[in-house]
RNA sequence: CGAGGCGUAGCGCAGUUGGUAGCGCGCGUGGUUUGGGACCAUGAGGUCGCAGGUUCGAUCCCUGUCGCCUCGACCA
């Protein structure tokens, strides 16, 4: 029997069962496990050290801009979530309520919390007095629970890890104005360090957040053409703060209620690394976010100084990267190498005996699975160059495909073909109005994904209802 | 929440026309191996999803229940 070529054994092949081979990627690459609570799922050491790739970078990005972190109560009492009616109206169906504590029922129930908008309201009410008080500008980074019927590992769990971030201004023009700051530092973050590229714009009245002035989004296409949505940063003009009670004393000595935003990304960005990148070996994770960078595997380690030398290999990289050496007696090299390929380490280093002796190692990417030989005197310096390497051209690739899957519908026949047919997103004009949003929900099964800042002028008609219409939206299924 | 399917070892599955269970992978130990998923030996691991009922006896038959998966409506 020849599986020489087989490669992948226990992964369900990508374009052959897209959702059973994520949740095989999923569980056998160690990223997250189901747990005994329905619906929540455990992150596993692989998987939360991505996550944390992620805060450190995001976190970086919002400290330029003066934004602090804090922590706010798990639980929100009721009256507060009933303050602003769209909100609850939005939010209320899926929050998990607390009744009892200590023994004894609660006079007011507590949800627990499923965002923070309000109890940061309350918070921002007590501390704010005078416009000299302003901006706040503050970030927690926290798990929330939303009790979702259909659970799916990072990308739909009851409980998920984000941060929220929460401001108030003293005028709506700032507010707006970092309300886009933190849309771009979410698109900085998913396509510089996640290598998936984005399309920004505008959610529709319909898509937007619940409370809402306007919803601002970065939206990333995976490996099926399917849509997902990166993270989202919110206007909510006064919304908030009028009913919330959070004013000021303004410049001219007048009260006046606060301007204020609210933005997030969540642990739903692991799932979109995963579909965005991966393949039929298993993971492939961009350099600059992977936990594991490289991974030195040592060939024939029982013999000579092959362990030894491996460890001087290690120990000139450990500086720059970060690098593992894979030193197990109870797996063959083989074993090893789909395991780490499965896993997605962007470099493998290969090291035996032979090597040794000419003083370089063999250097495999994950992307292109290409080998190189290099020189140990020219390793460090070869491992940075594809670092940067293997970064971009993993973007580029998805780039490629989002290009590919990004087409043009002048009517509901092309629309609904184009959604069968390649999946992807599919621009079309459109009137603005709400039914025809439906009706194109209803009949091809996909939302809108968004209006695009860069627009573009299709044609002079709505794609459904055939009115005038002079704003292009884009349309996509979506996880 | 509507339709279909499945619950037997960590995973994938057999099986008992009713007499309390086995295979493969994985795992432990010892050894031989190691250049693209090694081999031999030897072990550990299951109140057969849960609760009732029928029966001398239920993992098997009946009823209920819970959980999981797939497909449709809602969602970061």
């Amino acid at each position: 029997m020849s599986n020489k070529k087989e490669f992948v054994k226990d992964i369900t092949n990508i374009d052959e069962d897209f959702a059973q081979w994520y949740t095989d990627i999923v569980l056998k690459t160690e990223l997250a496990d189901y747990t005994e609570a329905k619906g929540f799922i455990s992150i596993r050491p692989y998987g939360y050290a991505i996550w944390e790739k992620i805060q450190e970078y995001t976190d970086r990005r919002f400290k330029e801009y003066g934004i602090k972190n804090i922590s706010m109560p798990v639980l929100i009492p009721e009256n507060l979530l009933n303050k602003e009616k769209e909100h609850v109206e939005g939010f209320a169906p899926e929050v998990a309520w607390v009744t009892m504590g200590g023994g004894e029922e609660l006079e007011e129930r507590m949800c627990v919390r499923p965002t923070s908008e309000t109890i940061f309201s309350t918070m921002y009410s007590k501390w704010l007095s005078s416009w000299r008080d302003l901006p706040f500008l503050y970030n927690q980074w926290c798990n929330v629970l939303r009790w979702e019927k259909e659970t799916r590992p990072f990308l739909r769990s009851r409980e998920f890890l984000w941060q929220e971030g929460h401001t108030i201004h003293e005028t709506a023009e700032e507010a707006k104005k970092l309300t886009f700051n933190m849309l771009e530092v979410y698109a900085d973050v998913i396509e510089n360090l996640l290598a998936i590229p984005v399309l920004k714009g505008q959610k529709t009245k319909k898509e937007q957040f619940a409370g809402a002035e306007s919803t601002y989004t970065v939206e990333t296409l995976m490996h099926d053409g399917r849509a997902l949505q990166g993270g989202t940063s919110h206007y909510f003009g006064q919304n908030f703060t009028k009913p919330f009670d959070v004013k000021f004393q303004n410049r001219e000595g007048e009260q006046e209620y606060a301007y204020q935003t609210s933005w997030g990304i969540s642990t739903r960005l692991i799932g979109a690394v995963i579909m965005a990148h991966g393949d039929n070996r298993g993971l492939k994770l961009p350099p600059y976010v992977a936990p594991i960078q490289a991974v030195i595997v040592p060939i024939a380690q029982q013999k000579e100084n092959v362990l030894e030398e491996a460890e001087k290999i290690k120990e000139i990289l450990a500086n720059r990267f970060r690098v593992e050496l894979d030193s197990r007696d109870n797996y063959t090299v083989g074993y090893k190498f789909n395991d780490w390929e499965m896993k997605g380490v962007p470099v493998r280093i290969e090291m035996g005996p032979k090597e040794i002796e000419k003083g370089e190692v063999i250097v495999t990417r994950r992307d292109t699975l290409e080998k190189m030989p290099v020189k140990v005197e020219e390793l460090e310096e070869k491992i940075k160059e594809l670092m940067k390497d293997i970064q971009k051209s993993m973007y580029d690739t998805c780039q490629k495909r989002m290009k590919e899957k990004t087409t043009i519908a002048l009517n509901m026949e092309e629309l609904a073909k184009n959604l069968d047919e390649n999946q992807g997103y599919v621009k079309t004009m459109w009137c603005g109005s709400q039914e025809c949003e439906d009706k194109v929900k209803e009949v091809t099964g996909a939302p809108s994904r968004c209006i695009p800042f860069e627009q573009e002028h299709l044609s002079d008609t709505c794609v459904c209802c055939g009115k005038k219409a002079d704003t292009m939206v884009v349309w996509g299924r979506q996880y």
